[in-house]
DNA sequence: TTTTATTTTTAGATTTGTCTAAAATAATAT
DNA sequence: ATATTATTTTAGACAAATCTAAAAATAAAA
């Protein structure tokens, strides 16, 4: 059934990340970027994905996933999300903690073992961070989230997601305990930097426009 | 902490399984027959191994594994039977299925991930096999257990392991519903081929030497 | 529209783990 | 004790994934 190795399997997962975030092909470039390598290496393995037809690669040209690409991409995503939320429900990490332990468990081969997983943790929708699960299809619940530094003053929201998963942006999050599932009120905008005073449990603090904009929100009691 | 490839840790596992079995030294042909390949590969990897000091290896001689190799051996089987005890525990398989996929998920690579799986699970002494579980330190308990194909005709057992771990083997017994816990009593032994007839839950049925041999028991009650 | 700069691809090596076939060594049998 | 057989090691090759450096193609600028 899966008889792509593991390396395959982490090019289509950033080859699919990206795609989500560019609007035409997937440049070489961004691809060595987000897999810390060469544009030599991802050259040689776009042609190998290609003729497995994982994607559809022109030389020169850029690189767009094909259908079955993404359901491959998509199935280690489910695992990667599963296995965060049983590491941080069942094992109780930290959701700041829990990433590179799931980029390994990702590539345990079994379906049925992770149908189990998913069973036992009572089919969870979203990840900690607040990404959604793909369900064994590929299909996935779109999360409707707005971006914090988008919200107005005087307004509470819930924290859903996160836009941007590098550890220390996470970290410093967690050092505030801003989490998904915590309400936050925004007590300010500042006009000249677009920063913002917000309210946690009695507690204010300021919160850059970097952070802000890469703080997934829904309004209070919208869930 | 653990600078071995998956490969090495599969070497270095077998040669461990080899060397409680083997008087003395472990010879080339029997790691290449464990690891379905030839005896080339194994001796390009001896060297390797040799190197990192994880085995003793003298040309033509055999092998010895050092110290050091048993520690990582060991850790190895930890995760192993620990993730076996989590596959049939907590996600109710049964304990035929769990070997293909414990052997993927012994090479994840955290052992705090796995000092919580221990806790989680209550610190299990054996796993579904009744092979004993090394601690994080690589001690582990000896289960004084005896093969049923030396039990007196007569006498209650309580099976608390195997002898053989392939999955024929695992097979037919679950087709009697054989398994570590299960009480049987030998109702009568056949002079002339020491094969058996048991009785389990007012069943009886016939088990071969060969089976019998590789059943693991106790005398019934005492535990 | 040339020239320049950037991006992408090729060429050729390297590392890991594997293989087959041949050579070297050890074990066994006459 | 020597010949035969079996085991083990070497030699040389290959596939996967990577790299550096050079060549080719595309994009941007003058």
């Amino acid at each position: 059934m899966q008889q792509h190795t593991e390396t395959e399997e982490n090019y289509l997962k950033a080859i699919y990340h990206l795609s989500n975030v560019t609007i035409s092909s997937v440049n070489t470039s961004s691809i060595a970027t987000s897999m810390s390598t060469t544009s030599a290496s991802v050259t040689d393995m776009l042609k190998k994905l290609a003729d497995k037809e994982l994607i559809n690669y022109e030389k020169y040209k850029g690189v767009k996933i094909t259908r079955k690409g993404e359901k491959v991409a998509l199935n280690i995503i489910r695992k990667h999300r599963l296995w965060e939320v049983f590491l941080t429900k069942v094992l109780k990490f930290e959701w700041d903690e829990v990433h590179t332990m799931a980029e390994e468990l990702e590539h345990v081969s079994s379906d049925e073992l992770i149908k189990r997983l998913e069973a036992y943790l009572d089919f969870p929708k979203f990840d900690p961070h607040g990404d959604p699960i793909p369900d064994q299809t590929g299909k996935l619940e779109i999360n409707d989230q707005m971006s914090l530094s988008s919200g107005d003053a005087g307004v509470k929201y819930t924290i859903t997601g996160v836009g941007e998963h590098s550890s220390a942006f996470l970290k410093h999050l967690a050092k505030y305990g801003l989490k998904p599932g915590i309400t936050v009120s925004i007590a300010e905008i500042m006009e000249f930097d677009k920063s913002m005073l917000v309210k946690v449990n009695k507690e204010k603090f300021h919160l850059s426009l970097e952070v802000s904009k890469n703080i997934l929100v829904k309004k209070y009691g919208i869930i």
